[in-house]
RNA sequence: CGGGGCGUGGCUCAGUUUGGCUAGAGCACUCGGUUCGGGACUGAGAGGUCGAGCGUUCAAAUCGCUCCGCCCCGACCA
């Protein structure tokens, strides 16, 4: 597991990623180039996140669906960018049960196709609107460079997709969504976004606009965690979902869709993550107590044993999820290298002194060393550990918060911008368009990554054109 | 697909330049003993078609050719 120390993220933001995935026990490479397993922990990691992803779609109206994992290939190429979008990146099947089939099949980059299709067959009224549905599920895109969690040719996530009566509604509901993600990002991941509105060359294929959350990670690299998509009447028209309105007029839906993969782990880890380890933040941390016994010998083994599992239960009962870590063959000191590496917010020590003194030793993982350290008293630990699950979630928005505050700057020429987003995000005006975009991207590798739904209204002078600018966007590296 | 690097026990690597003894080390693993409040110590043990194939040679991890795989950098991306 975790033998000795990672490299430090200064020495090696990369290689401390990538090493803190594996020991962290999160996900495992896998035979197949560019796909991963996802080991135990890092999916109850993913599942905790589903919950609170699921109870908000479900809070929203939106039902759970189950949808093929092979597409006819004719239907990606029914939509003319979203064929020119995934096509290189396609996994097809051409044999099934031995026999060359007579029409390839896709494995699903995205749904829109097959959903397109489905809902063109279900919807004949004004009446059948809106479909408001949600998929869980895994979807093929084979990449050419791959990194755990962030892009893998196989991932995890959800897919909504909905149909509207108007366009009103599929804003609506695009933005609805966006919405959701930024409260689940910040509420439950401690992860401060921006939510945004994408270019149009950083849009997805097939989109009338995208949305997006974008966070910025211990590197200051930003990274997209989250995509809303109204879609426009291009997919209505692409597979003819068509509606009798009032009047007995046909008319073509308004469909959105919009995602949220497993990438989102990879934003919590550096995000959150320090030279030490993982942070899980709280409100999604597979446990978010670990209970460490210490003992010398069998005389002592027996109380502190007992103190624990009394310990455990309050805490089961109060609604934490805890762990305790009974391993006979490893050191206490180990255990809390191995359980900071793996980011539980807090460690509890059970010890001989504490059964005698009616106390435990308190350690929160986002204040490293003795000063995260307190000993408290067994009576009302459960409120003590709710509290301080409840401090953590906070000082880890609070400090990611502060982080990239410290880090956005407001260039207002080409050249400051350049040492800028060197090192971080530049919030600029900006009138350029798609030729602009490219130009910066190739001197500097930085792109819009949004531009943010909050303007400072007013208008500005363009850092790259020089020409008069209404709005303001976010160039940064990205991942 | 272009440029660079690397394939030796599970992992990290030494050995390859200059072919030559039984292919080594550290970590991890198994069994025993002592340990246990910040990554324990010790004794014994198990584990290797040296990426694959062909060739050169008395002799190949080491030299040559071919292939395969992986990593890094670029073009593409939730």
């Amino acid at each position: 597991m975790s033998d000795a120390k990672l490299p430090t993220r200064a020495e090696d933001y990369s290689e401390w990623y990538n090493q803190l995935v594996l020991r962290a026990d999160l996900a495992d490479y896998a035979p197949v180039r560019g796909c991963m397993i996802v080991k135990p922990y890092g999916w109850t990691l993913w599942e905790n996140i589903q919950y609170q992803l699921d109870r908000r779609f479900k809070a929203t109206g939106h039902l759970n669906a189950g949808f093929p994992v092979f597409i006819p290939k004719s239907f990606l190429s029914k939509e003319k960018e979203h064929v020119e979008g995934f096509s290189p990146e396609l996994a097809v099947v051409t044999i099934g049960g031995g026999e060359e089939l007579e029409e390839p099949l896709v494995v699903r980059p995205t749904s829109e196709t097959i959903i397109g299709y489905s809902y063109a067959k279900w919807v004949k009224s004004y009446r059948d609107l809106p479909i408001l549905i949600n998929l869980w599920n895994s979807v093929v895109r084979w990449e050419m460079r791959t990194k755990l969690f962030l892009r893998t040719a196989e991932f995890w996530w959800q897919e909504g997709h909905t149909a509207h009566a108007t366009a009103e509604e599929a804003e609506a509901e695009t933005l609805q969504m966006l919405d959701v993600y930024a409260d689940f990002a910040i509420n439950e991941a401690a992860i401060p976004v921006v939510k945004g509105l994408k270019t149009d060359s950083e849009k997805f294929a097939g989109a009338l606009r995208t949305y997006t959350i974008e966070a910025m990670m211990g590197d200051t690299k930003a990274l997209q965690s989250g995509t809303s998509h109204n879609l426009g009447q291009n997919f209505a028209k692409a597979f003819e979902i068509q509606y009798l309105d009032r009047n007995n007029e046909t008319q073509f839906c308004w469909t959105t869709s919009w995602g949220l993969s497993t990438r989102m782990i990879g934003a919590i880890i550096m995000t959150h993550g320090d030279d030490q380890g993982l942070i899980m933040p709280p409100r999604l941390a597979p446990w978010q107590v670990v209970i460490v016994p210490i003992y010398k010998n069998d005389a002592e083994r027996g109380p502190v044993l007992e103190a624990v599992a009394r310990i455990k239960a309050e805490l089961v009962d109060a609604e934490v999820r805890v762990k305790v870590d009974d391993r006979d063959t490893v050191s206490p000191g180990f255990k809390f290298n191995d359980w900071e590496m793996r980011g539980v917010p807090i460690r509890i020590e059970v010890g001989p002194k504490d059964v005698q003194k009616n106390s435990v030793a308190l350690s929160r993982r986002d204040r490293p060393g003795r000063e995260g350290k307190s000993f408290v008293p067994q009576a009302g630990l459960a409120e003590q550990v709710k509290t301080t699950l409840k401090d953590i979630q906070a000082a880890l928005l609070e400090r990611a918060t502060a982080f990239r505050k410290a880090n956005t700057h407001e260039p207002t020429t080409y050249d400051e911008f350049k040492t800028v987003v060197e090192k971080g995000w530049a919030h600029v005006w900006f009138a350029g368009g798609r030729e602009e975009e490219a130009r910066i991207k190739e001197e500097t590798k930085a792109t819009v990554r949004c531009i943010p739904l909050e303007q400072p209204g007013g208008s500005g002078t363009c850092f790259y054109t020089g020409q008069p600018a209404t709005q303001k966007v976010i160039f940064a590296r990205s991942y």
